[in-house]
DNA sequence: TCTGGGGTCCTAGGACCC
DNA sequence: TCTGGGGTCCTAGGACCC
């Protein structure tokens, strides 16, 4: 038996419909409103407000579905600004991080605070201190969860977002009100367990996280695999997941596009996957690394699957690389290897993978001098392209920034307010 | 007509070796 | 030559996450 004293106690800080919400801070007039935000393309709704998702949009829908609704309720509709999304959610982990001595950033919206060492006898209070401070400072709404597990804090920021008594805030810690919040949760809700596992496990009778909870686990282990057995764990409040705090750096890095409009000729190919590489390139060199393999891919749409055409090359590099030069030439030859004439291309992409951290990786004797200039060469780019802005060099192989067929698509897209001198807010007449 | 992008982990099965 | 067992490594595919 666990003292409580020892008791992990992890929180869940979510951002409410984090895109839609930053829109929101620098546009107020959206307040109330329904409003989405877009994926790449304007192609599909990826983030909604609540008035938006009470009119039925769903996660992931694509527009042309909804036109209708779009029109007839007004809905406010923004194109994806990852730049904005990046600088705000920034903004909140810093916040974040003065309220506990360690901290996981999760993902762009969510963080795990460890709280287990902070001796309270108010979570509840503590959590709304934590909340009002995050939308003082940075505007964003939050929502958030205290368990003693990973599994159970995420489960109670679910519910503290949905249930208006709860404010914002649900402490789990006491056992005692875990059944109620369990049998509350629908089974696919449960972090870990998604589409797949919800609908075989619904078909044996389990519907909610209790039912899951309280099951014989053995009957789905087989299925689930040890992955199953730790989120039932967590889920009765032993903890299996530890707060992971240091990044480790990706082991694959990728960049893949869809085109506006379908590509059939090599050259535009190559400057759609040309241009996928340079920015590859840039996000190797930001983490430190070389890779040791890239894989350049094609694909026509699998919304046609009688025409559908998918192929991929992997080429292993005899020395890691992050030199935009060398990845280009290898990227091209990849893809003269995949490209197939008559088809028409709906996307690429390129996956950098074996990467290697922190220069270490196998130098080559011989050219040392080359690979110091070429280094130098390639840490200006990146630092040019960063103060003013991403492309203002690059490589005549991307096409040089010119609008293409296959150029990603942003109508409907808010201004860069935080990061832009140029696009600073402007307020009255 | 129009359907995103970027990741991680686990497992089963094959190749290979002793 | 055939057979058995056990171990490791690698890869592809499937599941999940945001």
């Amino acid at each position: 038996m666990i003292k409580k004293k020892d008791m992990p106690v992890f929180a869940l800080v979510d951002c409410n419909n984090f895109y839609v919400s930053c829109e929101r801070v620098f546009n107020p007039g959206l307040a109330h409103r329904p409003v989405i935000v877009l994926s790449n393309n304007d192609g599909c709704a990826v983030a909604r407000s609540n008035e938006a998702k009470a009119l039925g949009i769903t996660m992931g829908v694509p527009v042309f579905k909804i036109r209708h609704l779009i029109d007839l309720h007004d809905v406010q509709v923004f194109s994806s600004n990852y730049v904005l999304y990046g600088d705000m959610s920034s903004r909140v982990m810093q916040t974040l991080s003065a309220f506990a001595p360690a901290m996981e950033i999760y993902s762009i919206d969510e963080a795990f605070l460890s709280l287990g060492r902070l001796a309270f006898t108010d979570l509840t209070a503590y959590g709304q201190q934590i909340r009002h401070t995050v939308k003082q400072y940075t505007g964003i709404p939050v929502s958030i969860g205290m368990a003693p597990s990973k599994t159970l804090a995420k489960l109670a920021a679910g519910i503290a977002k949905k249930s208006n008594k709860a404010a914002g805030v649900l402490d789990l810690t006491a056992p005692r009100f875990r059944d109620r919040a369990l049998e509350m949760t629908p089974v696919e809700d449960v972090w870990g367990i998604g589409r797949q596992y919800a609908r075989y496990l619904q078909i044996r009778g389990i519907r909610t996280a209790r039912d899951f909870r309280d099951a014989d686990i053995g009957r789905f282990k087989k299925k689930m695999g040890i992955n199953g057995v730790r989120i039932q764990k967590e889920l009765r409040g032993e903890s299996c997941y530890d707060l992971e705090t240091d990044d480790p750096g990706k082991k694959t890095i990728s960049v893949s596009r869809s085109f506006k409009t379908p590509v059939t000729d090599f050259d535009s190919l190559s400057e759609a996957v040309s241009t996928y590489i340079v920015r590859g390139g840039e996000k190797l060199r930001a983490q430190g690394s070389h890779a040791e393999a890239m894989t350049v891919y094609v694909t026509t749409s699998r919304f046609k699957p009688d025409s559908f055409y998918y192929n991929s090359d992997t080429t292993s590099f005899p020395t890691a690389l992050n030199y935009t030069s060398a990845l280009l030439a290898h990227g091209r030859t990849a893809l003269k290897r995949i490209f197939r004439k008559g088809r028409a291309y709906t996307k690429a992409g390129v996956i950098f993978s074996d990467l290697t951290r922190n220069g270490i990786y196998q130098q080559d004797l011989f050219d040392t001098s080359d690979r110091s200039r070429a280094d130098r060469v390639m840490e200006t780019m990146d630092r040019i392209n960063l103060q003013m802005g991403a492309g203002t060099v690059t490589y005549p192989a991307t096409g040089m920034g010119r609008d293409r067929s296959w150029t990603t698509v942003f109508n409907h897209r808010s201004s860069a307010y935080t990061t832009d001198w140029h696009q600073l807010l402007t307020v009255g007449p």
